[in-house]
DNA sequence: CGGCTATATAGCTATCTGTCAATGTAAAGG
DNA sequence: CCTTTACATTGACAGATAGCTATATAGCCG
């Protein structure tokens, strides 16, 4: 789960995971969305099928890429340990958030 | 939300976090706990203070960490919107742990 | 005070990472 | 075929990162 982790800790990528949410893209799409260069974002794609996060699949010349949501669940298991520091205490949140984003 | 996520990429920082889940930890335990040296457990101590995932408070010459969940709490907002994926479908996460812990 | 304990900081090095321009590859289409 | 389209790969580079040893800091205790 560390590769997904270290593959999501990069805004990019992020940003690559959230589109997928919404259905299959092709990459050119995320070249257009985002403000760096077509090899970059082909990289990054590289680097979020090797985390196993997204996979891939061809049409013509166009390659096809779709959220593999496995290691999102795993985190999501991972993460069930800590969830009693916060359920029924969303006020930590909240002040964590608001040091973020003042107003 | 990404500080905390790099953070956490890191194999001896998610170990720590992980120690932390049962209560406040003196420095040295992690020391202790990690094969690694006392200055580079102190080193990730302050990247996991930077990211928001610890606090820490004195007692005499010991720092006692304490864990912050307000970022896990962010991540675990963060992945609402893909849970969808994965509720009532568990064998997509159970066909990804197969290929990374085969039997 | 003087030494011990616990932790942090400084300085260095090797490796990793994100970025780009240039080039390679492979399919489509005139 | 030859060009265009869509994407990947290569090679180079600057900056970040994890690790270490050595040293500093700061509080306790005899």
């Amino acid at each position: 789960m560390n590769l997904a982790l270290q593959a999501l800790s990069e805004p990019h990528r992020m940003a690559i995971v959230a589109m997928l949410a919404d259905g299959e893209r092709p990459a050119g799409d995320f070249v257009d969305a985002l403000p760096i260069s077509q090899p970059t974002v082909s990289k990054h794609l590289s680097v979020l099928r090797e985390a196993g996060l997204v996979t891939v699949r061809k049409d013509a010349q166009r390659r096809l890429y779709r959220l593999n949501p496995a290691p999102l669940a795993e985190l999501d298991a991972w993460l069930q340990p800590y969830r009693r520091f916060w359920v029924d205490r969303l006020d930590a949140l909240e002040s964590h958030l608001d040091k973020e984003f003042p107003q």
